[in-house]
RNA sequence: GUGGGCGAGGCCGAACGGUUAGGCACUGGAUUGUGAUUCCAGGUGUAGUGGGUUCAACUCCCAUCGUCCACCCCA
C-alpha cells in the first residue's frame, strides 16, 4: 500500500463516485457559456517557458518557483501550463483571432509546484473565459453576471463578489510610487515577507494576511484616487451595472491580483466554506498583455474558477448525482447469458434515452438480483431459461410495490418507452 | 521553501507499554429461478517503512516516506 505506486503528490484521480458531481459542474458552465455566445478553445498543455515568462511576469512566484519546466530533446525550454491565458492569447495571435472581437473558454488541467493543501493541488482543474477586442465596461459587467447566473445555477449562494480597479498602467505607476513612500516610513513594522515585497512587488503588501501589516495596510492610500476620470468611469459602469442587475458586491480597495497582467477591472468571488483558498473564481482586465506577447493591442479580460474548489462546494452543499440506471438486465443460465447482449441491444435500438445495464459475469439469480438493487436501477429485467423459451422477459419493479410481469419485446419496450 | 497534526484490513474507527474492539463493505448460507429487511457463518491487518528504548512497542523516541492543515502564493 504504501511503497506500491501512486499518484503524485499534489496530483489526484477523481474516482466514479464523484465523476457525477465534476461532470455536472461542467455541463453547467458549458451550457451557460454556450448560451453566451462564447466558444471553446483547446490549446497544448505544453508551451515555451519564454510565454509565460512574457505574459505571468518573470518577478511572480507562479514563474520563479512553481512551473513544471524541463528541456524539450532539441534543447527548448518547456513549461506545464499553470495558467491558461497565456496559451489562450498565444493560440489567438497565432491564428489571427483577434481581428475580430471574441469570447472564448477553455477547460483543463493546469500545473503549479506549490505545496498541497485545501483547495490547492499541483495539478488542477479550470475553466476560463477569455475576451479579445472588448474595450467597453460592459463586457467586464457581463462576465460577471455570467458568473453570477452560473452560482445560481449550481446552487451556490455563499459567495461573496469582491471588485476593484488597478487603474491603467501609468496610474499604477503613480499609485505603486506614493504606496511604497507610506510603507517604506512603516518599514520597521511590517512582515519580513511584506518587507521582501516592498522592492519586489509592492501592490502584494496589501493583500497581506500578516495581522500588524494589515493594520499599517489600513491607512495606507488607496489606488481610487490615483485613477483618471477614463478609469474611474469604466470601474463605476461595471459598479452600477452590477447594482442594475441585483448583483450584490463589495468594493476592496486592496484587492490586487497575483498575475502581473491586469489592469484596470478586477475580481473575486470568495467563499469562506473552503478555508485558507477561499477564491474560487477569479479575474479581470488585461489590456497590455496582447501587445506584450506581440500583438497589435487589443483590449482583454477575462477569469478563470478552480473546479476543485467548485466540487468541494458543491459536495458541502449536499449534492449527490450519482447517474442511476434505468433497467437492469438479469441473465441466468449459458443460453440466456449468451442471448442477453443481444436483447440488450433490440431495447436499446428500440429506446436510445433507456440507461440499461447488463448483466456480465454470470452468478445465480440472487446474486445478480443483489447487484441489479446496488446498482440503482427503477427495474430487473430477467431473461432466463423460461423467457428463453417461450421468447418473453420478466420485468420486475425494484423501488416501488408491484408484481413481477412476463412480457412480449413489444410489450415491454411500450411499456418502458412510456416511461424513459 | 517554513511551521504544525496524522498514518491499523477495501473504507471508517475505540482503547491500551503486555498476544489489535467495533462498524460499514465484501463472500457464503437460512431461501431449489428473485434484490433492499432479518438471522447465522466467513475472509482480509508482519498497525506506512527503517531504526532505537524496554523483559515486552500499534502505543514512547528518532529518521524516512506519505497525507492533511496553515504560512507563502493562488483558481
Amino acid at each position: 500500500m504504501s511503497k506500491s505506486l501512486q499518484a503524485i503528490r499534489g496530483m489526484h484521480d477523481i474516482l466514479p463516485e464523484r465523476i457525477a458531481l465534476w461532470q455536472h459542474l461542467e455541463d453547467t458552465v458549458r451550457d451557460v457559456l454556450t448560451n453566451y455566445g462564447y466558444t471553446e478553445i483547446r490549446t497544448p498543455l505544453v508551451e515555451v517557458t519564454e510565454l509565460f515568462k512574457r505574459s505571468i511576469g518573470e518577478v511572480t512566484d507562479i514563474v520563479e518557483k512553481e512551473m513544471y519546466s524541463f528541456d524539450d530533446r532539441n534543447g527548448d525550454s518547456l513549461s506545464l501550463r499553470p495558467e491558461g491565458t497565456a496559451s489562450c492569447v498565444r493560440a489567438a495571435l497565432e491564428h489571427g483571432l483577434l481581428a475580430q472581437p471574441q469570447r472564448l473558454w477553455y477547460r483543463g488541467a493546469m500545473f503549479r509546484y506549490e505545496r498541497p493543501q485545501r483547495g490547492r493541488y499541483r495539478q488542477f482543474h479550470q475553466i476560463g473565459v477569455e475576451t479579445f477586442g472588448l474595450a467597453n465596461a460592459e463586457i467586464d459587467l457581463e462576465l460577471i453576471l455570467l458568473t453570477a447566473r452560473l452560482w445560481r445555477l449550481l446552487g451556490l449562494n455563499d459567495f461573496r463578489l469582491e471588485i476593484n480597479s488597478l487603474g491603467d498602467s501609468d496610474e499604477r505607476a503613480a499609485y505603486r510610487t506614493r504606496l511604497v513612500a507610506y510603507l517604506s516610513a512603516h518599514a520597521e513594522q511590517l512582515d519580513a515577507d511584506s518587507q521582501r515585497r516592498l522592492t519586489t512587488n509592492p501592490l502584494r503588501v496589501l493583500d497581506s494576511k500578516h495581522p500588524q501589516t494589515q493594520q499599517i495596510v489600513a491607512g495606507a492610500p488607496t489606488l481610487m484616487d490615483d485613477l483618471g476620470d477614463e478609469t474611474r468611469q469604466h470601474f463605476e459602469r461595471v459598479c452600477h451595472g452590477l447594482t442594475a442587475a441585483g448583483v450584490n458586491y463589495r468594493i476592496n480597495p486592496r484587492l490586487v491580483r497575483g498575475l502581473d497582467y491586469y489592469n484596470r477591472t478586477v475580481f473575486e468571488w470568495i467563499t469562506d466554506q473552503l478555508g485558507a483558498q477561499g477564491t474560487v473564481c477569479a479575474g479581470g482586465r488585461y489590456d497590455g498583455l496582447v501587445a506584450q506577447l506581440g500583438g497589435k493591442s487589443v483590449p482583454a479580460v477575462g477569469f478563470a474558477m478552480g473546479l476543485e474548489r467548485l466540487v468541494e462546494l458543491l459536495e458541502l452543499a449536499g449534492h449527490v448525482a450519482a447517474p442511476p440506471i434505468d433497467v437492469y438486465l438479469v441473465a441466468v443460465g449459458e443460453a440466456a447469458q449468451q442471448a442477453a447482449p443481444i436483447v440488450a441491444e433490440r431495447l436499446r435500438d428500440a429506446m436510445p434515452k433507456l440507461r440499461l445495464l447488463t448483466h456480465c459475469g454470470g452468478g445465480n439469480f440472487k446474486n445478480q438480483f443483489k447487484k441489479a438493487d446496488k446498482s440503482g436501477a427503477q427495474f430487473a429485467l430477467v431473461l432466463g431459461e423460461t423467457e428463453l423459451e417461450q421468447g418473453l422477459l420478466s420485468l420486475k419493479p425494484l423501488r416501488d410495490e408491484g408484481e413481477q410481469q412476463l412480457l412480449t419485446f413489444e410489450a415491454l419496450a411500450t411499456f418502458l418507452g412510456e416511461r424513459f
